[in-house]
DNA sequence: ATGAAAGCGCTAACAA
DNA sequence: TTGTTAGCGCTTTCAT
């Protein structure tokens, strides 16, 4: 029936403890011995039961991904997250729980109690928001479970990955007054994503840089959604004297500008320049096609689970990594009417 | 430390079997019996050991999303039905594990066993192109595990939830004709898809139902993918005489119709009107709104998963659900020129 | 470097 | 309707 870890122990003439520490990776066996079961193992066809391994020990080769879906609608960027997720633990046998969580109520304890207590989770791949809930970390340290970050807000001490998106929301908006821009608008995304924060201060610098004022009638609050995008465009038309680029925190919002500034009867890039940021598949698809900045979304989630697997084995590496990004310079912006 | 069964068993007096009797739902348990352990889990706040009762049972109370991520970039579709499969896991104490499968090659049997063989899944939710993996549904059956489809081509004897793919598309052909359109394209899905037949089975029948010919010429495979739209849209505009409307067999194909448009000066609907399939959130977000039918993705995953645990409960349930569809009729389609 | 015994928390098969 | 006994497949002591 099934090939048991005693089976391959039989077949090798060792005991079963042998075999659990060459599965287990422990040091204390001999090369030789290792080679026989490992052999053994093979072919036999050995797969150990996940189910005994989480019972008799405390590991059960299963991550989560957490991710707030409530703030997020299915979106492109967490699908490509949980690719890169997928990735990781694919080649390290490793097996993915997907766990939306809804960071109000108490709720969200109880879910993660369900997953940590329950499932024998070893670890967890966080997302933001979920990368800066108080009560999540403390109770995920407090259950000493292992986590990684994707783009957490505090990143002080914490193990995960990030990009400089200040520099590139800088970059992006150096790029509009370089084709002669004077004003810019900026729709910011929510309040508690960190991205919200730095592209903010990115855009900021970037006008200070320039030598131009910021002025907050400019700044236009969003919620990374199309619709706030909509409604933060027709804010910013609305202006005694609307800007001439408008740089959203996010592509969904961007296209929302596309969308309100096709609608106002204002030509995208003759008398507006819009740009967003994570060059989500959208941006290519959008007419013209958007200006912004790539963030290699899979493969930071696959960064951040390897980093977590290996600390789940131990390993002390360093805290967080930082991505390039790459700014993809497209058709919906172009030099400053007039 | 950890409450265990036998905890519950001794707190109310009775044996762990009858806990476990409680626990699993079995029937020959005393309501009085019952009423009691119920009372002593909750207060005692007892949380079952998912790995113990999948090394001595036979079930896990997780079941898999299986889908096929190398055919399909169009993620939003299964990220939205990854929401509902999740939430009718939460309302059910059921937890999913996604799982991206390549249909190539013989790894995914591997990958299969490693999820039902190790991990003891109670079931899985099999999404297009996998609900005809003819391979998967024989390892499947072979292991006796549960599972419910979701649009699958060969829908006989299979449990799961579907649309009336064929129908909804003919409505939307019949939409154009009755704009004055006669000439009307179609570009066609992957063809293991049968959501790629059907919906051009409607087409043509559409077309038959108007008195129009199906002219070949008018028909031009796609892949689902954006730019596969573009191509096929060039393709049509190449024609001596181009479509007045073009139906994408999705929304993806549909975006890339109308990119393709704004690259040839052709402008939407004035020159050409266009409609996709599935109601994408990007239906919304281009310009102009796309006509399209909607697909409620979300509650088909939620209504398979329910169908699913359903099934392992040994309810005897019908077999293939129909979920209705709503044509949206928006911006991208107007009357005919001329 | 290797092994023996006990047990993780639960359910199966049998009994009563 | 309820209880008893024996494991599920692995890892933990602790020994050697």
């Amino acid at each position: 029936m099934r090939v048991r870890l005693e089976d391959v122990a039989r077949a090798t003439g060792v005991s079963p403890k042998t075999v659990s520490r060459v599965l287990n990776e422990e040091p204390s066996v001999s090369a030789a011995t290792r080679q026989r079961v490992l052999a053994a193992m093979k072919s036999m066809n050995y797969r150990p039961s996940p189910a005994a391994r989480g019972l008799a020990g405390n590991r059960s080769l299963l991550i989560a991904m957490l991710y707030d879906n409530s703030n997020n609608p299915a979106s492109t960027y967490l699908a490509e997250i949980q690719n890169g997720v997928l990735d990781a633990c694919e080649t390290n046998r490793y097996s993915m729980m997907a766990c939306p969580l809804r960071m109000l109520g108490k709720d969200f304890i109880r879910r993660l109690d369900a997953l940590v207590v329950d499932h024998h989770i070893d670890g967890v791949v966080l997302t933001p928001p979920l990368t800066d809930g108080r009560k999540l970390l403390a109770r995920l340290r407090e259950h000493k479970v292992a986590h990684a970050s994707i783009c957490p807000l505090h990143s002080k001490g914490v193990l995960g990955v990030c990009m400089d998106e200040t520099r590139a929301a800088a970059e992006l908006v150096a790029h509009l007054v370089g084709l002669g821009h004077r004003r810019i608008g900026h729709i910011t995304g929510i309040a508690s994503h960190g991205a919200s924060r730095w592209r903010r201060i990115g855009y900021e610098s970037a006008l200070a840089t320039a030598g131009l004022v910021v002025d907050p009638q400019y700044i236009v609050p969003g919620e990374f959604t199309f619709g706030s995008g909509v409604a933060a465009a027709r804010q910013l038309f609305a202006l005694p004297q609307r800007p001439s680029a408008i740089f959203a925190a996010n592509d969904d919002m961007a296209a929302g500008v596309m969308w309100a500034a096709n609608a106002a009867g204002l030509a995208v890039p003759r008398d507006l320049s819009v740009c967003g940021f994570d060059d989500t598949p959208m941006a290519t698809q959008l007419w013209p096609p958007l200006t912004t900045v790539h963030q290699p979304s899979r493969e930071m989630g696959r960064i951040a689970t390897l980093q977590l697997l290996g600390q789940l084995r131990g390993l002390d590496q360093g805290q967080l990594v930082q991505v390039p990004y790459t700014l993809q310079l497209r058709g919906s912006t172009a030099a400053a009417p007039g």
